[in-house]
DNA sequence: CCTTCGCTTTAACCTAGGTTCGATTTGACG
DNA sequence: CGTCAAATCGAACCTAGGTTAAAGCGAAGG
């Protein structure tokens, strides 16, 4: 009884499964697709802006996040993104990157040719619809950012983030239903939030002091009262267009 | 010599054929979806958060916005939308919209099947692709609003904006080089940018008085020098992803 | 056990942009 | 050409969040 080794690019198909339904042959080609993978470190680029991508990246481990650095030098996080999730579909798409793709913590990644992944996408329509729904989520995300950063005050913006990360991370199976590692530093949850650390340090702690979070070791984070939560963080999980099982926590 | 009646979705085509390109058939039957078309007033909507859409909406002519409603009532544009843009792709694909579609000037909209939608575009991948490609440049231009929002002043963050509509205006030829009516009172610019519509008054008054810009009616804008605007609005073409010829002005 | 280094925390002070509320201008319509 | 509503403009005052800088603190490595 010899065991097929486990498919490299599982993750990727465990998540366009939750967009659509596959079939075999899909399934095959899917997991066929060429590909090296590569171990970066933290810190390491994945793609940098202006750059040439040429690859969809696939994260098989740890966490990377999209950003933009405006003139003065600040920087914006545009995305937090985890296992199973393409950093690079956009970028390979549409030739020249517009942003940096960047690790957060050491991990895994698969690189996968550009036009393999297109041709991939016109030959089986299952798996191409699942793909643009991908970007099209991906979209949303980004919307809902906009509005996160443009019109809530910090207390909002914070709470809303870790609700977005709590639910994402439960359903990409890395989480606990109420507790969770977040794999950032207060700075970088600064950069998401177009807020300063020392900010976002005040803001945790009256999170904290409200009951709404614990904090254990410094990254974790334990949610008391999820309604509570969502409702200080004025979060509707409707932006994230999770199956109605799953768009809500407890 | 009778001659054949323009067709209502020529302004997608054009639209579509700038990111790739089309055989006859492509184009036929891009032309040929089935669709029926509306005058929709100023403010009406074209679609709400929350609601199913199943149609995918093409505007024929008018400006349109996307927009959020945060906890407290503020609003959030995410997006302005014109003349051969298709502005429900995303809400229409995705099932239930996650924000709202409004005019903010009287148009012409054609609403699309959103079935119908799907299926040409995997029929003609070339079509597909294309429309692919549209969404993906919407998301890029999402990017540069989260970093606009987030990490620029007010200064910065309204002549990038400025910048971003006298492009825009050009490619899809609904503006001069240098001069453009600006389809949105001060108030939609203050939502675009998550300022107040006084700040944006100030901060327009202080562009005019560098001679960035000149306002002959209140909506005209004339730029004086496009590098220099440029320059102050921390702008770069490259997330639009235009043509190389086009990316720059004057 | 000590050092280093990257984070987190705290405190004092400051400013960009918000708030409020009029006054003026513009423009559509009769 | 007068009226009404919507938009722009202006001034006085205020606050959420930024800035700077200096302690703490904990995990990794010697």
């Amino acid at each position: 009884m010899s065991s097929a080794p486990e498919p490299t690019l599982r993750p990727l198909l465990r998540r366009l499964s939750y967009w659509g339904k596959f079939d075999a042959a899909d399934e095959q080609a899917l997991l066929n697709l060429p590909h090296r993978t590569k171990n970066i470190e933290r810190h390491g680029y994945i793609v940098r802006e202006r750059e040439r991508a040429i690859h969809s990246c696939l994260i098989l481990s740890g966490f990377a996040i999209r950003h933009k650095i405006v003139v003065d030098g600040a920087r914006q996080i545009l995305a937090v993104q985890m296992k199973g999730e393409m950093v690079d579909l956009q970028n390979s798409f549409l030739g020249v990157a517009d942003h940096s793709v960047q690790m957060i913590t050491e991990g895994e990644i698969a690189f996968i040719p550009r036009d393999e992944v297109r041709k991939l996408a016109f030959a089986h329509p299952n798996i191409g619809m699942a793909m643009w729904f991908d970007t099209l989520v991906d979209a949303s995300i980004f919307r809902e950012w906009i509005a996160n950063v443009g019109r809530r005050n910090a207390h909002t913006r914070l709470a809303h983030l870790l609700c977005e990360f709590a639910l994402r991370l439960k359903v990409a199976g890395l989480g606990e239903e109420t507790e969770y590692e977040l794999p950032m530093s207060q700075e970088q949850l600064a950069d998401c939030t177009g807020l300063t650390s020392v900010h976002v340090n005040r803001t945790l702690k009256a999170l904290e002091a409200e009951g709404l979070i614990q904090r254990r070791s410094s990254r974790s984070v334990t949610i008391g009262d999820w309604k509570k939560l969502a409702r200080a963080g004025d979060f509707d999980s409707n932006y994230l267009h999770l199956h109605e099982d799953e768009a809500a926590l407890a």
